[in-house]
DNA sequence: TTGGTAAAGTGTATTTTGTACACTAACCTT
DNA sequence: AAGGTTAGTGTACAAAATACACTTTACCAA
């Protein structure tokens, strides 16, 4: 069977950069080993052939579900890339887009055979096969400047953290030192966090307390013209 | 003749939201009137499809120059759209662009027949067909955020321009009265206008001065981490 | 020529926000 | 019991944002 038109087509694809934050805070992505040519048996951004029935959105959250078995985290779109030979078969034009994971939730081994599927410190990746060092660099620049206006950062979080884990959060991603109680009356002032009366338990020092982000506040506060900023 | 392949594929078009400002300050949109169809007689926004030896960004410029006779302007790629059926026809993706230009040198008389193209004030556009009045508001969003912290607002004016003139064109775009004394504190602490030995002529008032965008100067104090913000 | 009109151009005082900085508290380990 | 480690807290100073009103210039019309 085969599909034919009065015109040639590109093929369309969709890619992800997948972020996460592993235990000692340093910023990841996942890769996935390809097992088909083009570029077989190397490391690259997961991703594959959009279908007619499914939304690019929807072809994101799927290939990702397929490939590392990731669903229900946050994922937008990040720009698309049409050069005309990013692809050596022929031409193919890529919708990427860029997720954001806590990562404890998806230890590799759970949810996805371990050889196929790897997280990466983002200063130690692999080449990257077709275009994809440019799109990861593309989605770290975007990360790196949204975070800041948005409170996406949340997102690399278990859903109850601490100020300090919030701090190493902004500290990775922005690739500098922030001043510990400046961050805190900033962050605090916003009034978005919910204070719980739950604390550390285990470490090896004065217990922190936890936090959860409000997000229905957030988006109340947004409609009255509020921006976030760190 | 015809083109075939195992599995079907979406369409990709490109489509362009052209902005430009009036010689009243105001905000206008360039639509093209549909020959073919669907929506044929409609005003839409300028597009068509990809072609395979073009990367997307030129075929956004050769639709522009084909359907409104711009060149040389201001594009940046703004989002695709895929839902699954924003054209009748059939699945069709598109990747949106939107432009920035000085509206005195396209007039549209000048640059195309007058029939096919022309100016409308972004409150009173006609109803769009496709998914367009949705591309629409997401560039005039994007507009709107980014001209606050990227030097843009310059593309919509011609090269020599007053103070107040900048002014007026962002207080058009950000839908708000700012301070004369307060604006030109800030935009000429920044050092990035040059001021001209040129006054305006004809005008019924105390002329005002000329200045220019120093795109180069720009550039270099980006690379040192400044950063533009209105 | 003179008076009206319309926009140009200019400075200061106040408020708000950002920044720099150091010690005590609590808990675990040895 | 002492030492190690992170939690948690406030103030003084500097920088930036804001609010605000009058004089200057040029043209036009009476």
């Amino acid at each position: 069977m085969s599909y034919c038109y009065e015109f040639p087509r590109p093929g369309l694809t969709v890619d992800c950069v997948v972020f996460g934050l592993d235990e000692q805070d340093s910023l990841k992505v996942m890769l996935i080993l390809r097992k088909l040519p083009p570029f077989q048996g190397q490391w690259a951004l997961p991703g594959g052939f959009v279908h007619l029935e499914e939304t690019l959105e929807e072809a994101a959250f799927r290939e990702l579900r397929e490939e590392t078995g990731i669903k229900n985290v946050f994922l937008e779109q990040l720009y698309t890339f049409g050069a005309v030979n990013r692809d050596p078969r022929e031409r193919i034009v890529s919708v990427a887009y860029y997720a954001l994971v806590n990562l404890r939730k998806y230890n590799i081994e759970a949810t996805t055979d371990a050889m196929a599927a790897a997280w990466f410190a983002i200063a130690e990746l692999p080449k990257l096969p077709f275009d994809h060092q440019q799109i990861f660099e593309t989605a770290l620049k975007r990360l790196r400047s949204k975070i800041r206006y948005e409170p996406i950062g949340f997102e690399l979080l278990p859903k109850k953290f601490t100020l300090f884990q919030l701090q190493k959060l902004y500290e990775t991603v922005l690739g500098k030192k922030l001043d510990k109680r400046n961050f805190r009356k900033k962050i605090l002032k916003m009034d978005l966090l919910e204070e719980l009366d739950e604390l550390q338990t285990d470490v090896a020092h004065r217990a922190a307390r936890y936090y959860e982000f409000n997000e229905v506040k957030y988006q109340q506060l947004k409609q009255q013209g509020f921006i976030f900023e760190i």
